[in-house]
DNA sequence: ATTAGCACTGTATAGTAATGAGTGCTAATT
DNA sequence: AATTAGCACTCATTACTATACAGTGCTAAT
C-alpha cells in the first residue's frame, strides 16, 4: 500500500503528481480502449495492444497506482478498471485542439438547410435534428437570445377591441410573435404611429437596450408629453416584456435510452426530468455562450446532479455582430470525444454561416 | 375440438356469434383483470373473483371457447389466456358511452392555462403535455388546420430589399409568419395597398377558398388590369402557399420506452420511428377530426404496422365554426380504457373552450 | 350442463459447479 | 531499482439441474 504511494510521489512534489510520460500513455490507452468498447480492459490485453512492450504485470502496477490517483475505479475486484471523470478531463486535455472532420460527416452535416427563405427556427431544428442522428446520442441548442439580439422591425396589429399583435423581427432573422390584451382599444391609425415611431426611435438598438429606455421614459417624461406619447410607452412597455423562458431545442433524448450506458440505471428518469426542466441545461449552455470555441463538460463536473454520468459538448453559433446561442451534444461520458467534439464544432460552424447569411443587414 | 365450436356454434347462426351473457361477463372480467395487473389471469382466480359461482373447469370450458373465437390467445400451453385486440374492441363497444372523470383529474385539466393571451399553440402544448403527464402514455395533438381556417388578418413586412415577412392571423387565434423572397423589391407602400386590398377581399374566408381564389384570378386576369393587381397576385401566391407538414405536437414519448409493455421488445424502435415519421400519426389524426366525440383505434386497426401493440384514443376540439384539430393518447392496448377514454374527451372538451374564448371573433 | 380430479406442460426460481477474466502479491530476474 | 513471472484469490458469468407452481385439457362423475 504504502510502497505504492511512495512509487508514484517520488516523481513530483505534490501528491496530484503529473504523470510520466509511460503513465500517461498507458491511461490514454485504457480511456481510448474503453470509450471504443466500453468495457473495462485487462491488463493482459493492453499489455499486448499498447505500443510499448510492458509486460501484464507491470502495467498492473501503473494501472493501480492510476487507481490511487483517481483515474480509474474498480467496480468489483475482479474486474478490469473504468475511467472516471477525472481520467475523461485528462483524455479530452490532451486531446490536439483540432482534429479532422471526415468528409462524409461534413457532407451530411452541410446539408443543413440553405434554401433561401428558412426560419432561423427551422434552421435550429434541423441542425439539432441532424447532430441527434449522426451522434446518435441527445443534442440540444438554444434559440437566439431576443435580448442581445438587435431589433430589425416591429410591427403592432389590431386583431380585436383588446387584442394587439405584436410582431417582432430580429436582425438575427428571428421572428417572434405575442398577442397583448389591452384595454383602450386604440384604432389601427394609433397603432401605425406607435409602430412607425417605435421603429425610428429604436433601431439598431437590442432588445435589453429597448426595454431600459422605455422603462426610463416611463420614470421621466410620466404625464409630461402630449396625448400620444404616454400610449406609445405603455405599449411599448408590455410589447418588451417579451421574455420567453426556455428557449431551448432538443432533440435525440430516445438515443439516450436506448443507449446501453443508460438503460441499466434507473438514472435515466433523473435524466429525462432534467430534459424536461430544461432550465439546467440552459445555464450550462447560456454559460458556454461566453466563450469561444468548443466547451466540454464532463460528468459531475458541472454540479448539477441529474447530469451524472453524461458528458455535454457544446459551441456558440453567432451571426455577423453577436454570439446568438449554443448548440451541443448530450451523451455518456464515455464518448468517443473527439468525434463528438468535432462535429459539434462544424455543425456551429455551419449554423453560423447558414444563419449570417439569412441575417438582415 | 369439434364438440367445442359446437358447443359455441350452437347459439347462434355464423360462427361470429353474439357471445352470451356469461361468456360476456367472463370476457369482461378477464380484460379488466388483465388491464390492472397486465398478468394473464388463471381460471381458478377467475372463478374466485367473478360474481357468479363457476368453477375453475366450467370457466376454463369458456376460455377455451374465447379462445377458439379470437378473443383470448395463449402464449404457451400452460400460461393463462391474454385479450387480444379483438377481445380489447368487444370491451370498449361494451362501455357506458359515458362515464365521470375523477373530479381530481378534472381539475389538473382544468387548469390548462386560461390566462388570457395564450397563444393557441401554447394551449396546446400545455394540454398534450397534461394529458401525457396524467396518462403516462404519450401524447399527441394536431395544430389547428390553417387551410380549413378562416383569415382574421394579414400583413406584409418589408424587411429588406428581397424579403417579405408574411403575418397571417387566423380566426381561430394561430399566428402564423414566414418570410418570403421577392425579386421586385417592392416598396412597403406597395406591400401597404396590397395587405388593405387583400384584407377587404378575402375577409372571413377560409385559407382554402383564398388560395382557389388566387389561383382562378391569375388564369382569367391575366395582363388585364392595371399595374397594381398582378403585383398583388403574384406575391398572393407566395403567400398563401403556406403549406406546413407535420403540425403535429407529441409529448410523453419516454413514457412508453419505460412503460413495461414496451421496453421489452424492440419494437421501441418501431414506433420512435413512427412518432419520428409523423405522418402516419397524423394521418389517423386527421381522420379522427371527421367524428365527433371519441375514437378508439385498438393495435392492427390502423394498418399501421408500427403501431402494433398500441391503441389510440382521439377526440377533436374547435371553436365556434370549426373543427380545428385532435388531440389523443397512445398506449398500450392494455391500457385502462375507461379512464383514458374520460381523460381525452374532458381535455378535448377543455381545449373547446379555451380556444374558442380566445378566437377572434 | 357442470364439476371434480388427475395428468401434463412450460415457466420461474434456487442451488450448484465449472469457467474465466482479472487482480494483488511475492520472489526471481535483469 | 525496475521489471517480470508465477501463483493464489476474487468475483461475475454461464450452464445445468431439480423443484415448485400456475395453468391447462381431458375424462368421468354428478
Amino acid at each position: 500500500m504504502i510502497k505504492k504511494v511512495l512509487r508514484v510521489s517520488k516523481k513530483g512534489v505534490s501528491f496530484n503528481v503529473i504523470l510520466n510520460e509511460r503513465s500517461q500513455l498507458v491511461l490514454h490507452s485504457i480511456i481510448e480502449s474503453y470509450i471504443q468498447s466500453s468495457e473495462p480492459i485487462g491488463s493482459r490485453t493492453l499489455s499486448k495492444s499498447i505500443g510499448l512492450s510492458l509486460s501484464p504485470a507491470t502495467i498492473r502496477n501503473i494501472m493501480s497506482d492510476l487507481a490511487e490517483l483517481g483515474y480509474l475505479v474498480q467496480n468489483h475486484t475482479s474486474a478490469g478498471r473504468v475511467p472516471t471523470d477525472k481520467a475523461y478531463r485528462f483524455y479530452v486535455n490532451s486531446l490536439p485542439p483540432k482534429s479532422r472532420v471526415p468528409e462524409q460527416i461534413k457532407q451530411k452535416i452541410s446539408t443543413v438547410s440553405n434554401e433561401q427563405g428558412t426560419q432561423v427556427e427551422e434552421i435550429l431544428a434541423e441542425a439539432v435534428r441532424k447532430l441527434a442522428e449522426l451522434t446518435n446520442f441527445a443534442s440540444v441548442v438554444t434559440k437566439p437570445k431576443t435580448s442581445v439580439s438587435k431589433l430589425q422591425r416591429i410591427e403592432l396589429i389590431r386583431i380585436s377591441d383588446d387584442r394587439v399583435l405584436v410582431i417582432l423581427v430580429t436582425k438575427a432573422g428571428v421572428v417572434r410573435d405575442k398577442v397583448i390584451f389591452v384595454k383602450e382599444s386604440p384604432s389601427q391609425e394609433l397603432l401605425n404611429s406607435v409602430t412607425t415611431f417605435m421603429n425610428e426611435k429604436f433601431k439598431n438598438q437590442s432588445m435589453e437596450e429597448i426595454r431600459n429606455e422605455i422603462h426610463q421614459s416611463m420614470v421621466e417624461n410620466h404625464d409630461r408629453y402630449n396625448d400620444f406619447l404616454p400610449h406609445a410607452i405603455r405599449l411599448g412597455k408590455k410589447v418588451f416584456e417579451f421574455d420567453q423562458p426556455g428557449e431551448i431545442l432538443i432533440d435525440g433524448q430516445m438515443n439516450l435510452l436506448l443507449d446501453s450506458h443508460f438503460n441499466e440505471q434507473s438514472s435515466v428518469r433523473l435524466l429525462i426530468d432534467a430534459f424536461d426542466q430544461k432550465s439546467e441545461i440552459m445555464k450550462i449552455l447560456d454559460d458556454s455562450m461566453k466563450q469561444k470555441g468548443v466547451r466540454i463538460f464532463i460528468g459531475n463536473e458541472n454540479d448539477f446532479k441529474q447530469l451524472k454520468g453524461c458528458s455535454l459538448i457544446t459551441a456558440s453559433y453567432r451571426n455577423k455582430q453577436n454570439v446568438l446561442g449554443s448548440i451541443g451534444v448530450v451523451g455518456p461520458t464515455s464518448m468517443d470525444y473527439k468525434m463528438i467534439i468535432s462535429m459539434v464544432d462544424y455543425t456551429a460552424k455551419i449554423l453560423t454561416k447558414t444563419i449570417s447569411e439569412q441575417s438582415y443587414d
